[in-house]
DNA sequence: TAAAAAGTTTAGACAAATCTAAAAATAAAT
DNA sequence: ATTTATTTTTAGATTTGTCTAAACTTTTTA
C-alpha cells in the first residue's frame, strides 16, 4: 500500500503522542501536524479507511497493529537518516531532523537495508533515540547514566537526556557523542564528579551533572 | 523560491528535451512526465509566470537562464545521489535511478554540500555522466574511449557508452566501474584487442569492441 | 444536573495537479 | 491554397489535502 507523505506524517505523529498521553486528543494531533482539526477528522477517517487506526467519531483513536508497523518503519528510516547525516556527512545533530524528516519518505526496502548495512547496524541515532531494527522491533537494551555504570568497563554513549544548546556545547568540548566508547575511571565522592577515559584522548573529569545526563550501554 | 515536485520534475524534463532535440513539443514532454498535453499546457502557464521559461501560447518554450540553473541544480543532486547509492552504499548502478528521483527533490544547500565533500567532489556519476559542480557548471573533461588513449598513462574510467545488461554483464565480470583506475598495456593490431592493468588486479586482455564502449579520462 | 466550555465533526470552498472532451491554432499534404 | 492531420489550448470535472464557519458531542463546572 502505497501512502502520502502526508498520510505518513499523520502516522508518525499519531505514534508519537500515543507513546507521551495514553490517549491522543485530535487538538494536539493538529497542531503536532500543523494543521487544523477540521482536517484531522478528515484524514483520521481516511486512515481509517485504510485499516490504520481504530476510530469511531467523537473517540478516541489508536493506531492499529498494522499502522504500529507503518509508525516503526518511518522511524527507523528517520533515525538511520540522521545517524547517516552525523556520523557520515559531519552534520551537528541539531540541524539533521528537518533534512531526515523529507528523507524519511523516500520509500525503497532496498535502499534502507543497505543503509543499514552501511552504518553498520546502529541501534540509536545521534539523540540517543532507539532505531527499530527492520522487523520494528526496538531492542531493549541496558542503559544506564555513567554515574551508575560499573568501573572501568567499555561503555558506549547511547543517548542524552539533556538536549540543550549548552549541554551540546560541553559535549562537543569533550569530544562526546552518540557512539563514543569510553570507560569509567572514578568516582570522586566530594562533588560527584567522574573521572573518564575516552579512546585515544586523555582521562579528564566530568562533572555530577554532566555525567547524570549522559546514558550508557555496556 | 520553493517549488513543488512536480514543477521541478518538468524542468529537469525540459533541459532534457532542449539538449536533445532542438525544441521541445509538449506532447513530448507530456510522455516524459508521464501525464496529458493539457496538463503540460497548465504547467507551461505556471513555470511561465514564475520566469522558469519562455512561453507564447502555441510556440516553442525554453528555459531562461534562471531555470537552467534550477535544472543543473536539481541534476547535480540527482547524480550525486545515484554516486553515493552505487559507490557508498554498493547498489547496482541500473537500481539507483528511481530511487535518486525521490532523493534528488530534498531540498537543502548544506545537505548537498556536505554530501558532495564526502563522496570527495565526483565529475561523473555511475552512468558516466557528468555532474554539475555547485555554480551549475559542467567541467568539461577530455575523455577519450580506450583504444584512442595513450599506453602506460593511468586512465579512470568517466563513462559507458553502451549501458545494455549484457554490457555491463561484462563489465562486472572485468570489475570495470565508472570511477575505475586503469593502464592501456598495449593495443592487438590483429584485431584491435587491447590488454589493460586495474589497480591491484592481474592484467587482462579486452576486445576492441569492449574497448571503444569504455570512455576515460587521464 | 443544567449551563458553559472545550473538543470534534460536517458542510462548503479552495488550491494544486491532474484528467477528458472539445475547440482553436499550426503544420503538412494533396 | 485549401483540406487534412497534428499539436496545443480551453473548459469543466476530479482528487488530495487543506481551510473557515457552523453544528454537534462530550466534558467540565458551578
Amino acid at each position: 500500500m502505497k501512502l502520502s507523505t502526508s498520510e505518513e506524517n499523520y502516522i508518525k505523529a499519531i505514534f508519537k503522542l500515543q507513546d507521551l498521553h495514553n490517549t491522543v486528543p485530535a487538538t494536539l494531533l493538529a497542531a503536532e501536524v500543523k494543521t487544523k482539526a477540521a482536517s484531522v477528522t478528515d484524514m483520521l477517517k481516511k486512515l481509517y479507511s485504510k485499516k490504520i487506526i481504530h476510530y469511531k467519531p467523537y473517540k478516541n483513536f489508536t493506531l492499529t497493529n498494522a499502522g504500529k508497523k507503518i509508525a516503526l518503519d518511518i522511524i527507523r528510516k528517520h533515525r538511520l537518516w540522521e545517524y547517516f547525516l552525523v556520523h557520515k556527512l559531519g552534520m551537528n545533530w541539531d540541524e539533521v531532523h528537518p533534512i531526515a524528516e523529507e528523507m524519511e519518505h523516500v520509500n525503497n526496502p532496498l535502499l534502507i537495508q543497505k543503509l543499514d548495512e552501511y552504518l553498520e547496524h546502529p541501534c540509536f541515532d545521534p539523540h540517543g533515540d532507539p532505531i527499530p531494527d527492520k522487523n520494528g522491533n526496538i531492542r531493549m537494551v541496558e542503559q544506564s547514566d555513567i554515574c551508575s555504570s560499573p568501573i572501568k568497563k567499555t561503555l558506549t554513549v547511547s543517548s542524552i537526556k539533556d538536549q540543550s544548546i549548552t549541554m551540546m556545547d560541553l559535549l562537543k568540548h569533550y569530544q562526546i557523542k552518540i557512539g563514543t566508547k569510553l570507560k569509567l575511571v572514578r568516582k570522586f565522592d566530594f562533588d560527584g564528579s567522574v573521572e573518564i577515559k575516552i579512546e585515544k584522548l586523555a582521562p579528564t573529569i566530568i562533572s555530577n551533572q554532566v555525567a547524570k545526563n549522559i546514558f550508557c550501554t555496556q
